[in-house]
DNA sequence: AAATGGAATGGTATCGGTAACAGGAGTGAT
DNA sequence: ATCACTCCTGTTACCGATACCATTCCATTT
């Protein structure tokens, strides 16, 4: 293991003082153009790499931004994870992810892990936490921002929808084409906690409408995955009897379900309809393409983006939590 | 913004000095119950947090892994870091991620900013890169590991398969069920590396056993999609004529792909063979199930996790490069 | 020639933990 | 009582980049 380049030896080697090799590697514009090119040649000619720990900690900012997502494996979680992260390039931060695979606890311990590394700003997927998750974000200096949902109680800033409401943008189409039994398929309320708020939401309008009480089926633990929907209509028996209708948590759960049911010669939506979450690309896909909600993934990331990039750059640290809503849109398909 | 609370608080607020908590929290042996107790109250009524920054600079010890993939959207890349994360978190390491999006200037660009967080060790997705960001991880004194690939000429440890291989045990199985014409569907190979090296496999596998020339198709930048391969078959025309097996690059475009041609009243396989790559989920859904190749996405992420913590733990910084090989293995589906 | 001002560069202290060593109190053996 | 030894705790220095202030050097002005 050969020894660790620091500026000093730049500076040796140039011929300058570390001051001078460190403003000149900033491109400061208080050094000689002369000056920049033998100090940058010297540091090329050493292997010089800039060390961003020592950075960080002479400077007390990180330049990360910590972010927690339930998946990695998710075209939405994706396409805001991607979004927020060209928003906070261009303020030189950088994205330090956690994965909690839908569990509060992972959840809980990533965030002591994440916290510190004293990022900027922390960002959280979801609106519910465990009491010790939230009394540390609560005590922690920088902005903390809520995104996906609309907790009853936020910590701080929050970027998102309501899960409940988008679910009732499907209820109500489905009630208006006449379906009348509905039922509703996602996973382990405890575990996704996004799709219980959807399971609620659907109930709720369901009830509003004056329809019977929607039937309730669980697939076990987050995420619902389209074997899950597959699976569960194969293996439903006459659980699906009565029902016109099978609201599911998200896109990939209703194509499994539409698939198995197709499969097993029911017309759909004639017969039964089904309804995704989520506008994946499989809700496009094949026969009949899906019924279900935009929630705008790319937009929650940018305006999270923007929002903690404001936040941390003008200093205009609103003590006022800022809280932003997005509003799902139905996209009709033929499945209903 | 209030002050950070330091070490040097806590020691304060229990009456001890700061090598003291250092070694309570640290959970030091060397510490009396009763002292830690002490110390612990104390941390948590000033509310302390631990500063990894301040501990990274001290050691020279980041604790962080940097990890590059193409894309967070890819249920196989997704299940490699997953795979790698739990190892990795056995030995306190953390990955720090950074998304190419299949773009080797971004991924240039992204290995100076990890190299930059002093990572422990280096894993990136492929065996291609541009001679910079060769240059610069040749010259890191951290092993650099390269996943998902096995390059001719690897800059230093490899676990991967081969994907001409992998593709050649599609265009053998093909041949063997009759087939003869092949098109191939993908992405640009000038943007999915590996996406190529499958598109030359194939190629070469039908050359060595004298079949027709391979069609090439190709549907833009990586990664191509189930969108892409239902588009491309429903604007062939005349394209497709004549051939009687589609290798596509991946399941979600052979998956679209099937779908367009089953939407147009073609016969799969029976027509038309449709195979896919990558054993996702969405093989394994629908009618018929894809032909299709398993990687071992996850056992790729165990070994990197295992090889990664072997060479920093022991100290057998091993100076041979190691190189794992996996065996892709066939999965047969109805469609083909 | 001396004074002034501005631009470029250097010296020094510092951020928060912790390795390495030093020291003090207590215990048990001789 | 003395010594050796263990166990716990404290002191000091240091990791690398950079803010802050001091200093040097030159050009320009009086």
């Amino acid at each position: 293991m050969t020894e660790r380049v620091t500026m000093r030896d730049v500076a040796a080697a140039a011929g300058v003082s570390p001051m001078t090799v460190s403003r000149a590697l900033k491109q400061d514009s208080s050094v000689t153009a002369e000056t920049r090119k033998t100090v940058q040649a010297a540091a090329d000619r050493l292997g010089y790499v800039y060390d961003s720990t020592a950075q960080a900690f002479r400077a007390q900012r990180s330049g990360f931004v910590a972010v927690t997502l339930p998946s990695i494996n998710n075209a939405n979680f994706a396409s805001t994870h991607k979004a927020l992260t060209a928003r906070l390039s261009h303020a030189k931060l950088q994205l330090l992810l956690g994965i909690t695979n839908y569990d509060l606890d992972a959840e809980e311990r990533l965030v002591r892990q994440l916290l510190a590394r004293r990022p900027e700003a922390f960002i959280l997927t979801g609106g519910t936490h465990t009491d010790v998750t939230r009394k540390l974000l609560q005590a922690v200096d920088c902005p903390v921002l809520e995104m996906w949902d609309i907790p009853a109680q936020p910590i701080q800033h929050v970027v998102g929808f309501s899960n409940a409401e988008a679910m009732a943008l499907i209820v109500d189409h489905l009630a208006q084409r006449g379906h009348r039994r509905f039922g509703f398929l996602g996973a382990n309320p405890g575990t996704d906690l996004r799709g219980a708020e959807r399971r609620r939401g659907a109930a709720q309008a369901a009830r509003r409408l004056g329809l019977p009480d929607m039937v309730q089926f669980d697939v076990g633990p987050a995420p619902a995955t389209m074997t899950h929907g597959a699976n569960f209509v194969r293996n439903a028996g006459p659980a699906l009897e009565g029902l016109d209708a099978l609201i599911c948590v998200s896109d990939p759960v209703a194509f499994g379900a539409m698939a198995a049911l197709v499969e097993a010669g029911r017309q759909v939506p004639d017969e039964i309809a089904v309804t995704g979450f989520g506008n994946f690309e499989i809700a496009r896909i094949g026969h009949p393409k899906l019924t279900t909600v935009e929630v705008g993934a790319q937009p929650i990331g940018l305006m999270v983006g923007d929002l903690i990039a404001g936040l941390l750059d003008a200093e205009t640290r609103s003590l006022v939590p800022q809280c932003q809503h997005l509003d799902p849109r139905l996209i009709l398909g033929g499945s209903s």
